[in-house]
Formats: structure tokens, sequence, C-alpha cells
DNA sequence: AAAGCATTCAACCGCGATCTT
DNA sequence: CAAGATCGCGGTTGAATGCTT
């Protein structure tokens, strides 16, 4: 749909531009019984004239069952504006509190709403003659406070779904090395939770798969999320538009059944799991306490560490 | 109604990190 | 261990779409 293909491919050369339904089923099918990682050797085995970045691409912001696109929540909004304040633009590690979500998601979500969002309360502030720029000492007041307080509130209990439902027995120090980034001591980056690493697996998965596209096809206006409601529906949960308005991580525990391996982000070789039984639903996640308190959740409760206007404001 | 401008977002690119040979 | 291959991230692009004039 965006860019279009690249014009002039000799037979050899890969392809580029959007990606086709045919191009999907085939991705889709071999990731289902190899599973996702090792990318490289997809194209070759597939007959993709992709490379195998786009496959990679492609799978884990977009085909990868259990993510949500669009219809972002208030609560996802403040989430993600507390957790750029505290990490900056680094989107993987955000997406990482966002199991539903991916980086690239997030990412223009931030660029295109929340950071105007932002600006323009920002401005409003300020010709409000609210004088909240230094950075250092300030302490959020009235109206700011309040919000803020809200916002933390509701990260936190996000935070706390989000962390409770793996039961991850050791905290996972093994860290991720971009540590030489901004905020070098909290070094929050737990694991992207092993969502990614279960998909659907059977025919008839691909064969709804392609009726969702089918239905796209037909009405290509709003940003409606065809695929994951496909997939959804393959993984036998409501086939409504689930698009679930109170900040729930259900589709997270369908999709999620950590057991071995929970190191580091998606080593794919461990997921050629068979998660089939996605019909965990119903867990109600809220009442799990969360097993590892990290530092950014520290940070939440604290509150010392409140955000400042500046940093919401950046960019 | 159509032309021009703005927004959206899937996909690309470059690059540093990590893995493999 | 070095060098090359691959992965993963974040910034950026640009056609499609939406909006305004």
């Amino acid at each position: 749909m965006r860019r279009p293909p690249s014009s002039h491919h000799h037979q050899n050369m890969l392809k580029k531009g959007p990606w086709t339904p045919e191009e999907d089923i085939i991705l889709v099918s071999y990731i289902q019984e190899h599973g996702p990682g090792n990318w490289k050797s997809i194209p070759p085995n597939t007959g993709l004239l992709r490379c195998s970045k786009s496959c990679r691409l492609r799978w884990t912001n977009y085909l990868r069952p259990g993510i949500k696109r669009g219809n972002f929540s208030d609560q996802e909004d403040r989430m993600i504006i507390h957790l750029q304040a505290l990490l900056g633009n680094r989107w993987a590690a955000i997406a990482s509190y966002l199991p539903e979500r991916t980086d690239n998601d997030i990412k223009n979500y931030w660029n295109n709403h929340l950071s105007k969002k932002l600006r323009k309360l920002d401005a409003g502030l300020d010709s409000q003659h609210h004088q909240l720029t230094n950075s250092q000492s300030n302490i959020p007041r009235g109206q700011w406070e309040r919000t803020l307080q809200e916002d933390i509130q509701m990260a936190k209990q996000a935070l706390h779904a989000a962390l409770s439902v793996d039961h991850y027995s050791n905290p996972v120090i093994n860290t991720n090395s971009n540590s030489n980034l901004l905020i070098h001591h909290h070094e929050p980056l737990i694991p992207r939770p092993p969502s990614a690493a279960s998909y659907a697996s059977s025919t008839q998965n691909i064969s709804r798969l392609l009726r969702g596209w089918m239905n796209q096809e037909s009405r290509r206006s709003g940003h409606h999320s065809y695929l994951p409601a496909a997939w959804s529906m393959a993984n036998g949960s409501s086939p409504s538009e689930d698009h679930e308005g109170t900040l729930s991580y259900s589709s997270y525990s369908e999709v999620s059944q950590p057991e071995e391996n929970t190191i580091g982000q998606l080593t794919p070789e461990t997921h050629h799991s068979h998660c089939r039984d996605h019909s965990m639903a119903g867990m109600d996640l809220h009442d799990h306490e969360a097993p590892a308190l990290n530092l950014i959740e520290k940070w939440l409760l604290e509150e010392g560490g409140l955000p400042t206007a500046d940093d919401l404001s950046l960019l």
C-alpha cells in the first residue's frame, strides 16, 4: 500500500516495498514450521524475493500474533509518555513494557500523536504563565502534578499487569548492552516477553488470515487491525473486534506461555514451541503481584523522581 | 471538484552490537 | 582472535490517505 514495489528489479534482485498477502502467507507458514529467527534462511527456503531483514521486520511488526495496532488507550498513552520521558527514544525498551505493541508502532505513534499532544499541552501551560522550565529542582505542581500522579498510577498498574504475567524465577540481570546511552544506571530493559515466540499453528489459521485480508482489501479505509483480528480468531479468542477498552493484557496472556528460556529477547531457536493452547484469556492479571520490581517501577512509585515538564516536552 | 497541503505509518536505511566462521 | 555475516534498533522516507481551501 505504501511504498510501491521497486520499479526495476532484475531477476535476482530483491523486492522492496509493501508486502503482498501472498508473501505474508508464505512467510507465516514458514515461520509456523520453523519458528521465528534464522532470517537469513527464509528467502532461500521460501523463494521469497525479500531480504532477510525485510522478513524479520514484516514478522515482528506486523504478522506476529499478539500484537495490537491502532486504538491506543489513554493508559497506553500515558505509559508511553512516561517511559519515553524516562528512557528517551528507546522504542524497543519502551515496547518491552507494552507487550502488545511493537516498537515501530510506538515510535510512529509518538511522532505523530503524542509528541504533538505534549507540545501543545506544554505550550498551553506556558501561555498560562507557568514557568516550569528549570529541569532540576522543580516539582510539578497543580495540574501537572495531578496529571502525573494519575499517570503514574496508571503506568504502575499497567506495569504490574505486564510484569505479573511472566513468572520469571530469576530477575534477569542480563542487561542488554546498549548501555552506552542516556540513562545508564537504569537499565530496566526487561526481556521482551515471549509473546513473540508463540504463533498460531494449523493451516486453518492461514485461511482465516486470508479472509482477513479479503475483508481488508474490500474496504481499504479505516486503519483497522484486520490481521491481529484474524489471528485472534484463529487462536480461539472472541472474534468480535476486541479492541478491549480497559487496559487488559489479555491478548498477551493468550499468547504467552513462558516456560523454557526467558532470558534475553527471544532467542529464536527456542521458539519451536507449540503454543496451541491460548485459552488462558480469563486469567486475572491484575491480582498478581509483580515478582520483580525493577527500577522503572520504583521510579514510577517514587515521588521524587517525577518527570519534569521539560522531560515531557522533549523533542 | 480539484488542487494543494498535511498526516499517517509500513517499510527502508545506516550503523552498532552480536554472532559465526 | 579477526573478519565477515547477521541481527536489531532508531531515524527517516514517501505513497496513500485525509483535510482544507
